[in-house]
DNA sequence: GCACACTCTATCGGAACTCTACATAGGGTG
DNA sequence: CACCCTATGTAGAGTTCCGATAGAGTGTGC
């Protein structure tokens, strides 16, 4: 599973409450991805066994709108989440102050 | 100028002492990316106007290896490079604790 | 009854990006 | 001269991104 910006949004957004699931929709919303992105993120997601997707169990007469599709990290799926994004933590360093770094770059 | 992984490494790793310049292999070390992947992305940052190289004015026989080219950010390249990489940090929440978020979910 | 907007999910196809090989070239060593 | 080291870089296959498009159902206006 390669760790991409897409890939990561699409963790993100699912770790806020990992316990619940979320469709399409509402994550195009939350991670600002266009459906073009987003749904071939979740495929390699779902082939990879980060998530599950099951349909919403709803009639769409009463409902008044389409089925929604809900996806959900699996137990594997959020621990290796948290790692992709503490491995993307990591690359990006909190940057302290401004102008020129006085001397020794550490840890790199 | 796209914002991608490897993008964020090279821009990282200038941005520790802005002011310094940095050659290819010396970025290769830095970032663990490898040449094929390295210079296409120094070269798309030159084309954005974000990087500027240069020779090293060093004559190889007395150097005892081949002159280096030395790449260092633009003041532009600076200043967009902070915000791409602030982006990125905006991205990855520093997570709290662990398992389910009580309630409601913030900022997302 | 029909055009239109909205909510959903999803694919297509070309452009962009990544990365494993490979290419090139000079220096030093055995 | 074969081989490794420092350097920079290209080639090409594979992967990923994203604008456009599709399709299906609901609701609304006229």
């Amino acid at each position: 599973m390669r760790l991409t910006i897409p890939v990561a949004k699409v963790l993100a957004a699912l770790l806020v409450e990992p316990e619940a699931p979320r469709y399409g929709l509402d994550l195009m919303r939350l991670t600002g991805l266009p459906s073009g992105t987003l749904y071939p993120v979740l495929h390699r997601l779902q082939d990879a066994g980060w998530l599950a997707a099951d349909w919403e169990d709803v009639d769409p007469v009463a409902a008044g709108r389409p089925a929604r599709r809900y996806y959900r990290l699996t137990g594997e799926g959020i621990r290796s989440a948290r790692l992709a994004l503490a491995e993307l933590r990591a690359l990006v360093p909190s940057e302290r102050a401004g102008g020129a770094d006085p001397a020794g770059a550490p840890a790199w």
